[in-house]
DNA sequence: TGCAAACCATAAC
DNA sequence: GTTATGGTTTGCA
């Protein structure tokens, strides 16, 4: 297993990957943190490689993390890693990956699509090892309230509204087990502020 | 609104 | 096995 750091902007991004298949993700402004999260996530430690002289691979996983962030999404597509991870929290996972960007949906709505509880998604939520690939800032509580965020509630917040676009009608996203209904993002954001006047 | 009780997979004992 | 723990939800005052 190794695992790569990189600067981009004012933020560090860091990932650990067998293979050239992703296990684990990190992110935020304080590079031991960032490094530190990944050994949780891992539940061991690994060797580290700094951002000088990173693989043609590494790159561009940076770049796509990069992308994510800011909002964009991405095209090009991360092999993940998945099976050190329970079965349930493997298929919440999956279908975490496949809200699309500029909508957002429950909990409650993922349980119903892949089976299982609310809390049960949440707590996959909460273990998510490989933010922000696996999108968990775009699940919220049913009322479309914010729910919870391992990385502070206002990253999540700040990713929903880079990620608006503008969208207009709640859709269905076609699942291996079912459908999830997704919203868009801006329907949370205009009640959030509604909340603050 | 606010509170209490049901819910469900995991991790920790 | 059992218990404790959540990024929840729903129903009912």
């Amino acid at each position: 297993m190794q695992v790569y750091i990189k600067k981009i902007g004012n933020i560090w991004f860091g990932f650990a990957c067998e293979n050239q298949k992703v296990a684990a993700t990190n992110f935020g402004s304080d590079e031991t943190k960032v490094i530190e999260g990944i050994e949780t996530s891992l539940g061991f430690n690994a060797s580290l490689t700094m951002d000088s002289k990173l693989p043609e691979f590494a790159e561009q996983t940076f770049t796509a993390l990069n992308d994510i962030y800011i909002g964009k999404g991405t095209t090009s597509s991360i092999h993940l890693d998945l099976h050190r991870l329970p079965a349930y929290t493997q298929r919440v996972l999956k279908a975490v990956a496949r809200i699309p960007v500029g909508y957002v949906t429950s909990y409650g709505a993922v349980a119903e699509a892949v089976g299982g509880g609310a809390r049960a998604v949440g707590n996959a939520m909460a273990n998510n090892p490989l933010a922000p690939i696996v999108p968990c800032h775009r699940v919220v509580n049913a009322a479309l309230g914010l729910g919870g965020y391992s990385g502070g509630l206002n990253v999540k917040y700040n990713f929903l509204k880079r990620e608006a676009k503008g969208f207009a009608e709640p859709k269905n996203v076609p699942l291996d087990g079912g459908m999830l209904k997704v919203f868009p993002v801006e329907f949370m954001l205009s009640k959030l502020e509604k909340k603050q006047l």
